[in-house]
DNA sequence: GCTACCGATGTGACCGTGCACAAGCGAGGA
DNA sequence: TCCTCGCTTGTGCACGGTCACATCGGTAGC
């Protein structure tokens, strides 16, 4: 059994233009695409290359170019539903360019752990960084840093000056309050995710807008951690108080959470409470009630992100995307008051 | 506004060889923490680094010594909660040991796709891959390959052979039946995952297992895919035959949804069937009923996969784990019959 | 027929690091 | 005092690619 210091030496280019009897240039002009070879000399070269099982040393090629081909995802909130779906896009879009992934998940949100993370990655010579980490103030540190290296977050993937929020977002909040309101509900509250979380602020946007448009009251939002368990504390606390008759949540977890906390207290949903959620999580159908909630298509999400950063990496103007469409899906957990 | 060209070089380990007054070599041996340097020397050299801010450039490292640092993972299961709570774990540790991970999603598990995948894997140079898909054929794949990289899977992280099934979830799904048997059931389903899938013949057997030892019979299992859609078409196609009590489900989405099914169809839980899951997702505990399940720490799945991994490319021999128990979480959806 | 140019290929240097080997130096034993 | 040994440091090369430049043959333009 070979182990693996005996194991032999892999093919290099100077193996396989030695077998197929041209220079070591030659060998990389062919495996670069480059115009001027001629067929011939470019299918022995491709003749000798699968002979040897020869395959390109990344790491070489990444010491000479000082390019890794490598994208880094410095992702906070792993775990989560819609995140983690994105992370799909990403890697599916960037394998595609012919890019790797290399994921670093951060411990924490503190300026120092985003420092450290985003050094690791430079170190790691990742050419671009998708940002899943949607803090207000990861961009503050982004911005300080003195590695500039090209980033890009997912909330900034509608296009618009790149720090902005995605606009999906508060259309899909701002829908899911109008269903609300067209239900006949007036008194709508707004259990938000934490303070500086951009998808928080832009849900929250397109609650307000909502309820100003419409001249309803608006309520002081209250502040979750997009947990189901905080939804379920938010429920019994809020079951004390009558004042209102609809809660739009800034994602399901925490509607499911909310609705337990109603039935604890002895609430019913949508009965006496209508709840609407965000992300349309796979089991969003199959609770009881069924959620109703904002479906988005995080993978496209993903992908856009990286096109979006390969622009960027290559000096290439910015693809422009239509807004992402966010779509209602209406279900049992909101009715006519 | 500098853009990417112009960027000034990044120090070498040589530009700070000339500013501590030593030679590169020196350097290196600090940067390894190589024993026999002179403590002014090291101080010298540790200054030369922080004033000109050097990093170790990795691809170079990568290049010489023909290790990357750097540990892939094979992943099928990217959005599943178990799979993606367990890479957290497998990133943490492989961090913490120096390494830096590569995801990489497999679009389907046939043996093409995974040999190609691996091969992708071993082109970016990774010292050892981490499996997460479960798949039983994927071993055969990965054994048959002529890229010999070591590799381990989630399942074998609890010890024996390297390809036997986890203890943890035979017993997991033992205890969860039990407990069913326990509240009197004696007629009870399992709803089981994919064929191939290691993690659902282990709970299937520990199913098998438990309903044995009470001498109780036992159904042939329901075969799903996981997902809390066909736990819905599921549940409303078993309501139509009454001749059980309890369904122990392979995981919390199927189980969620068979609860909706049975819901659909009129049949109350836990009243008319009780419902036991696997996994304790987040939102087990807040659907209605809450959802009694077995819970497992993923992370720390996660965490030993990538000890006993790196065990291996080191050469050391593998760590010894006990069994990594699983909790059972009793709540609404299981009840005396 | 001579020159300029272009396409196709080869030559040598270089990227930043670690390794093998050598060398200098001081201490300790014969 | 001399030799050996161990600690500390330096020198040169190798890793496997790409880039800049040189070379060579053929062809078009005058």
């Amino acid at each position: 059994m070979p182990t693996a210091s005996e194991r032999a030496r892999m093919p290099s280019i100077r193996d396989v233009a030695r077998l197929a009897g041209v220079s070591h240039q030659t060998v990389s002009r062919v495996l670069n695409d480059h115009p001027s070879i001629r067929p011939e000399t470019k299918a022995k070269v491709l003749d000798a290359i699968s002979v040897l099982d020869y395959r390109p040393n990344l790491a070489a090629r990444a010491l000479v170019t000082s390019k890794s081909n490598m994208l880094g995802i410095l992702s906070a909130t792993i775990g989560e539903f819609g995140p983690t779906s994105s992370i799909v896009g990403i890697e599916d879009a960037a394998r595609e360019e012919g890019y790797s992934v290399s994921t670093l998940n951060l411990p924490a949100t503190t300026p120092e752990a985003i420092g450290a993370a985003v050094r690791q990655l430079a170190r790691e010579q990742v050419d671009g960084i998708v940002v899943l980490a949607p803090q207000v103030r990861v961009f503050h540190v982004l911005r300080g840093m003195a590695v500039d290296l090209p980033f890009v977050t997912l909330q900034t993937a509608s296009g618009s000056d790149g720090v902005s929020h995605s606009a999906d977002q508060v259309a899909g909040a701002r829908a899911a309050t109008e269903h609300l309101i067209s239900l006949g509900h007036s008194d709508i509250l707004h259990l938000a995710g934490p303070q500086d979380w951009i998808e928080a602020e832009s849900r929250m946007r397109g609650y307000l807008d909502a309820l100003r448009e419409a001249d309803l009251p608006t309520f002081p939002p209250i502040r979750g951690d997009w947990t189901a368990d905080f939804g379920f504390f938010a429920g019994q606390e809020l079951s004390r108080r009558r004042d209102f008759t609809a809660v739009f949540a800034a994602n399901d977890q925490m509607a499911i959470g909310l609705m337990h906390g109603f039935r604890v207290a002895g609430l019913r949903v949508p009965h006496d409470v209508s709840v609407v959620g965000f992300d349309d999580i796979p089991v969003a159908a199959h609770v009881a009630p069924s959620l109703t909630t904002v479906h988005q298509d995080f993978p496209e999400l993903g992908r856009r992100a990286v096109r979006i950063l390969l622009a960027q990496i290559r000096g290439e103007a910015a693809p422009e995307f239509g807004a992402l469409h966010t779509t209602l899906r209406m279900r049992e957990s909101s009715a006519a008051r």
